[in-house]
DNA sequence: AATAACATACCGACCGTATGGTATGGAACT
DNA sequence: AGTTCCATACCATACGGTCGGTATGTTATT
């Protein structure tokens, strides 16, 4: 690849494969786990191309947080689910979706700013928001649907859409630690055909 | 506290206490993130003692999942959720308890088997049966419930007890994850409220 | 249009320290 | 007397991070 410019500084070759080589390392890994020399191995450059793009390991780790919610962002924004025209059956797509891709290995289908935020919310506080603003981003991006969903079914309800949201953030983070636990993705899968289930239950029981 | 003798040599003031100084900083650090020397400090004994004890990092790992399942058992065996006549209450009572137990600092209330499984699953095999055994093994100690209240109410379901008691725990596990991120244990009380409200619709719309 | 001046991207040797682990000796208990 | 338990001293290495240097750009001046 070509240097980068001026105008897309963003665009460097040694500071992508790092945030790439930070992904799926780390979820094999952990934070700590991972050495700054294993990242520079696995994207084939070197330590001071690290340290150049880097000031510290641990702004490596809030860069390769944001790096995972720009690249989620951007897969779900473009992922099929959004295509009913029912917003209760766009949450339960997205749950199919997140279903259906789970799957190979464990690093390929867990999730990043869950691992990190698990192993630093106490030591790096800097690396532990950057994973929140990911995860309760995402989160946040459901509850337009949840909310659709609610007024569209008449619910009157003890629970908010936020907190539902959140909520299934924490049963497909859940789902991943069992699954990593066990070495079997379909632990994951149960988990999030339960969620799916309550759903569905919250919505066709709560109608009035 | 006296010297351990032969016949208990399990009670070993040292070993003890570098379990116990392993359940609260491996919470807050990690297991990478944990250094022997810290575990030492802490336990306030030298390396000397740490090597008697347990051969290698890793063991002090796998001793320390082991002491973790040990313990909970312990606790939830004593805990008062037993005591209701109808199995789906004890179901309900024990999840109130989970969520009556959460609280203070971040590390007193989450699982050192959960961030310990999500850490090494991939590197440390020894670790991660143990974690499994301690996840899994509690686990089922929550089917026999779940399957009486079952039988009890009639249910016919396309879920299994086995699979409800391991969401459970996903759920759980999860929860402790949007806690950390968010520094917030009401963001774990909202998670196990929705699944008590889940468990809930499961058994009073699945009547038959 | 040439060029001086500066900025960016990257290399690889190197440094100080922290780490997991060992070797050995001695006190206390059986 | 023998074994368990633990402290002290020590070792080899792996770690995060620094630094001098080079190649390749971009910008400003003339």
């Amino acid at each position: 690849m070509a240097r980068p410019t001026l105008e897309s500084p963003e665009r460097g070759d040694a500071r992508t494969r790092l945030l790439e080589a930070a992904r799926d390392i780390i979820r094999q890994r952990g934070f700590a786990g991972t050495s700054v020399e294993a990242l520079c191995e696995a994207a084939g450059v070197t330590k001071g191309a690290f340290f150049h793009h880097f000031k510290t390991k641990d702004a490596l780790g809030v860069a390769a947080a944001n790096y995972w919610a720009e690249t989620t962002n951007a897969l779900f924004a473009g992922a099929p689910y959004h295509a009913p025209a029912d917003p209760l059956d766009r949450v339960l797509a997205y749950l199919d979706f997140r279903r259906a891709i789970i799957g190979g290995e464990t690093f390929e289908y867990t999730c990043l700013v869950g691992t990190m935020a698990q192993e630093i919310h106490d030591s790096s506080p800097t690396i532990r928001d950057a994973c929140a603003k990911s995860i309760f981003g995402h989160a946040e991006s459901l509850e337009a649907d949840i909310t659709a969903a609610m007024k569209n079914r008449g619910i009157s309800s003890d629970w908010t859409a936020k907190s539902l949201a959140r909520h299934t953030q924490a049963v497909l983070q859940g789902a991943f630690i069992l699954a990593k636990a066990s070495g079997d993705p379909d632990m994951a899968r149960e988990s999030v055909d339960h969620l799916k289930r309550y759903i569905d239950l919250l919505f066709t029981q709560g109608e009035k």
